[in-house]
DNA sequence: AAAAAAT
């Protein structure tokens, strides 16, 4: 019986969600917008419901899930971490982060809830539940979800319930007694269902708690405005141009890289023909070697050679080589000197568009937007390659809603039309970072955005779709799974986005990728970006893409970088020591781990040793994903101990110190880890923790990623890390 | 190993 209550009462609790950022926000903004048709229809109901919970929003239920996902954790037997976790003083201290007191109260629950054994009778009130699996249905029809909310009235029902409890309270003496605990599995079965409920008994709790959060109340359409900053920040990154002022200058001094023609990877890998021989254990090598083979065919054959690949110096041409995706690659290497005095109104973009980037702190197109911007207009499908931070997101965002309006004015709001642009990334801390970017846009000339990931109740989301939306924002996964729930429609989609596009072939990501694509429709536009874009995509060019457009940004290597990397050899048992003295400093400092065990119990560490730290990984519920990354965002803490999660394209200004506490496996994982640092022109620091034994492997890997790295042996209160601490 | 759906 409970397990079949379970399911229910669960997807009871999604429909509910009160969580969703921007459904309400966007709700509120359509009405004024216009389709009142729509608005009144359901938003009217959903509005008031949703400034509600909007409110609690996702922090609300962060706290609830995150204690219902402990349950789930119970599969994690393997954390013996978060067994720890109770017993990490640590977390206790959290409460301090309002999340976790809510927690302290979860176990509450439990104990409860035996009692609720008790209560179960009154469960009998349950019988909400049994409305819940209508709610289900009902979600089905959206319209009928929000009728479920009828049945909120329960909820307030639940408060007596609340009441109750103490009382019962009493009861569970005996209850806790009884089988209750044998029931308890059961009910921990339900509990999800609880854990709505309690979540929603604390959810009054959290809100409250959450008044406290400045950065909450912002959170909804403001965290990521507050984001934005962020991304102003990195568009200070267009202070990055200045960098890439300077780059006009490297590039000068890549003419000495003979390597660098390989550009990022490329070059390397003329060099790698030696590392290859070196590391015939990687296996990606040789592809590699294959298509080298193929390049020196198409050198052969035409001289040809393409910014994608090695020449960087060649300028767009045409391969006849083996490789037939390379064949059509037109290579084109942008400078900053090219795109002086060019605005975006010159690139082809409309008033709205440019007044909304001057907003967002874009008042004039970076190289690697002025290279693309143009060929998205065109129709083009375009491979782009920039450095992170140097204005990806708008490289593609702004052409692409330009490309929408025009095709279809701003004539069509239907309710429940068909997306006609999908943005792919590979975790949802960074669909969501660019959603920030890309919302405002789209709404600066009446277009509408949502984001489509996992981790957060689908309810928010599938209205959204209902209500009509034209861009999606999103991870594989939740496509997918609304796609197969036929809630999701991607046959209009015209244009389809993949950034961080060679991370998403990565055996895992390939398979989704693809068959996400195939749902869109037929030949339509592809853009794919990263900031080491390399050949590994070359599957998804081959299927998807035609005659792609190249671009990249000369100058932007390694040697013009801000960061200082340095290469620590420690002995195993002094790395936790070592990283406390570390991070005890200032600024704000990214750590990085290899698995999401040890980033928990690093943070755990940290923190019982009295620094603010906080960990983020998959093992965490998305809201205190998003509550965590927020933290540092905010300053609340100054350490964040994360797994290649926030490797790729997550901006957070100021973080001036980068703590590999295990070496990447591979060289573009570092790059993007240590990409987190020295944005905006500002100076960082990567600091890679090693056994000796791994120098060698790890002086290969900087080989390959074209840095240049101090190597210094180190002990616990050695002076060379107490200056990287007065850094 | 991690990430990406949910349970």
């Amino acid at each position: 019986m409970p397990t079949s209550k379970k399911p229910a009462v669960g997807r009871a609790a999604k429909n509910y969600d009160p969580s969703y950022s921007k459904g309400g926000p966007k709700g509120a903004p359509k009405g004024g917008s216009k389709s009142p048709g729509h608005r009144g229809y359901r938003a009217d109901e959903g509005a008031p419901k949703k400034q509600r919970w909007n409110a609690d929003e996702r922090a609300a239920r962060s706290g609830e899930r995150s204690s219902s996902d402990r349950p789930a954790y119970g599969d994690r037997p393997a954390y013996g971490n978060r067994t720890e976790r109770p017993a990490t003083g640590g977390r206790t201290e959290r409460p301090a982060y309002n999340d976790r007191a809510p927690r302290n109260d979860r176990p509450a629950y439990n104990n409860d809830r035996p009692a609720r054994g008790g209560d179960r009778p009154s469960y009998g009130d349950r019988a909400p539940r049994t409305d819940r699996p209508a709610y289900n249905n009902d979600r089905n029809d959206r319209g009928g979800d929000r009728p479920s909310y009828g049945d909120r009235a329960q909820r307030s029902e639940r408060p007596s319930y609340n009441n109750d409890r103490p009382a019962r309270g009493g009861d569970r003496p005996s209850y806790g007694d009884r089988a209750p605990r044998t029931d308890r599995s059961a009910y921990n079965n339900d509990r999800p269902s609880y854990g709505d409920r309690a979540p929603r008994t604390d959810r009054p709790a959290y809100n409250n708690d959450r008044p406290a959060r400045t950065e909450r109340p912002s959170y909804g359409d403001r965290a990521p405005r507050t984001d934005r900053p962020a991304y102003n920040n990195d568009r200070p990154s267009y202070g990055d141009r200045a960098p890439r002022t300077d780059r006009p200058a490297y590039n000068n001094d890549r003419p000495a890289r003979t390597e660098r023609p390989s550009y990022g990877d490329r070059a390397p890998r003329t060099d790698r023909p030696a590392y290859n021989n070196d590391r015939p254990a990687r296996g990606e090598r040789p592809a590699y070697n294959n298509d080298r083979a193929a390049r020196n065919d198409r050198s052969n054959d035409g001289g040809h050679s393409s910014n994608f690949y090695p020449d960087r110096d060649s300028k767009p041409k045409f391969a006849g080589g083996d490789d037939v995706v390379l064949e059509r690659l037109e290579a084109i290497a942008t400078t900053a000197a090219d795109v002086v005095g060019v605005t975006f109104g010159d690139l082809g973009l409309g008033g709205n568009i440019v007044r909304e980037l001057a907003l967002l702190g874009a008042p004039s197109p970076f190289p690697i937007q002025a290279a693309t911007i143009p060929d998205v207009l065109a129709g083009r499908d375009v491979l782009g390659r920039g450095k992170t931070g140097s204005g990806k997101t708008i490289a593609f965002a702004a052409p692409m809603i330009e490309k929408l309006m025009e095709n279809n004015g701003a004539k069509d709001r239907k309710m429940a039309r068909k997306p006609r642009a999908l943005i792919l990334a590979p975790t949802r801390e960074l669909a969501l970072q660019i959603d920030r970017t890309v919302q405002p846009i789209a709404r600066s000339v009446g277009l509408f955005t949502t984001q489509i990931y996992g981790g957060v109740p689908q309810y928010r989301q599938v209205s959204a779709l209902q209500r009509g939306v034209d861009i999606i924002i999103g991870t594989a996964g939740r496509i997918e799974d609304l796609v197969e729930q036929g809630r999701l429609d991607l046959s209009e989609v015209v244009i389809t986005v993949l950034d961080e596009a060679d991370y998403m072939c990565d055996l895992g990501f390939l398979e989704p990728v693809q068959r996400i694509l195939r749902l869109t429709k037929k030949n339509s536009q592809r853009l794919l970006f990263s900031a080491t874009l390399d050949k590994g995509v070359a599957s998804l060019v081959k299927e998807f893409l035609t005659n792609p457009a190249v671009h990249e940004v000369a100058g932007e290597d390694q040697a013009s970088s801000t960061i200082d990397h340095k290469v620590l050899l420690i002995e195993h048992r002094d790395k936790a020591s070592i990283i406390g003295q570390l991070v005890d400093r200032q600024g704000k400092t990214l750590i990085f781990s290899r698995t999401r065990a040890y980033a928990e119990q690093l943070a755990d560490q940290l923190e019982d040793a009295g620094v603010k730290a906080t960990s983020l990984h998959g093992d965490l519920n998305q809201a205190r994903r998003t509550r965590n990354l927020q933290m540092l965002t905010s300053g609340r803490v100054n350490v964040l101990v994360a797994t290649d999660v926030a490797a790729r394209g997550i901006h957070v200004d100021d973080i001036d110190l980068v703590i590999q506490a295990d070496m990447p496996d591979e060289y573009k994982t570092y790059l993007h880890r240590a990409g987190r640092t020295g944005r905006a022109g500002k100076s960082g620091t990567v600091v890679t923790l090693i056994p000796k034994q791994r120098r060698r492997r790890m002086e290969d890997l900087l080989d390959r990623a074209e840095i240049e790295s101090s190597f210094t042996t180190a002990t616990p209160g050695d002076a060379s890390i107490t200056a990287l601490a007065n850094l």
